[in-house]
DNA sequence: TTGACACATACCGATATGGGAATATGATGC
DNA sequence: GCATCATATTCCCATATCGGTATGTGTCAA
């Protein structure tokens, strides 16, 4: 059965590492296909799948010029996220203090590598 | 091959809709996985595995009470999602514009159901 | 029309995942 | 020790997903 609510929502659209590169890229402006393909070295078709996942999503749009086909982030569509991290908000202040461990032990895991 | 990045990061963590009731429904304290079971209708040992991968991540911690295993959320480890999310703001607020548009198409959406 | 270019799709194999059923572990009370 | 309760773990199957390779589609130039 695997994930049972399929790939066409937004968090599992963001649960993949080159998915969210793709994103990232996209934070500078309007990208084609071929220029994320050389900017993170990902196969072509690897690349149009991803985006086609991001698309149906709603996290990227697309428009054509030429043959090429640029794409763009629609950062509004991180809404979802925004509303789900909100409500964790309130429980994230009221441990703040828990916050300190997790910085350190983020410390201690960099010295590590 | 499947997800590259296994389960074991925050993002694909929160990816499975049965995670992330089991997260909103520890907002409220503390809770024993009996009552996630009940509270949520799920069985027994898939919750006992979700709370697995939740606990491997970092989002929750737990602690017996005899016979019992209370687990609490812990909202500092939502810090590399927040983070990511941080990076967006910016291209949010320089296409606020864009925001209509979408309001709009929900809008829609909700008239159409 | 033909060929090159840019991208999308289809098909396939390997793998990982979620869920169910059964069982193991561990604590409590008798 | 023994039975019971609460939870964790194991085994298994069905399915989804990622990536590669090959091919389709559409656009431009000559």
């Amino acid at each position: 059965m695997a994930r049972s609510s399929t790939t066409s929502d937004v968090f599992n659209a963001i649960a993949e590492t080159h998915r969210r590169e793709i994103l990232d890229t996209l934070i500078g402006g309007e990208k084609a296909v071929g220029a994320i393909v050389t900017d993170l070295s990902l196969s072509q078709p690897q690349v149009s799948k991803h985006l086609r996942v991001l698309n149906k999503v709603g996290l990227v749009s697309s428009r054509a010029e030429g043959r090429r086909r640029l794409y763009r982030l629609e950062p509004a569509h991180l809404r979802p996220f925004h509303e789900w991290l909100g409500k964790y908000e309130q429980a994230w202040n009221e441990r703040l203090d828990r916050m300190d461990d997790y910085l350190t032990e983020l410390q201690q895991q960099g010295g590590q590598q």
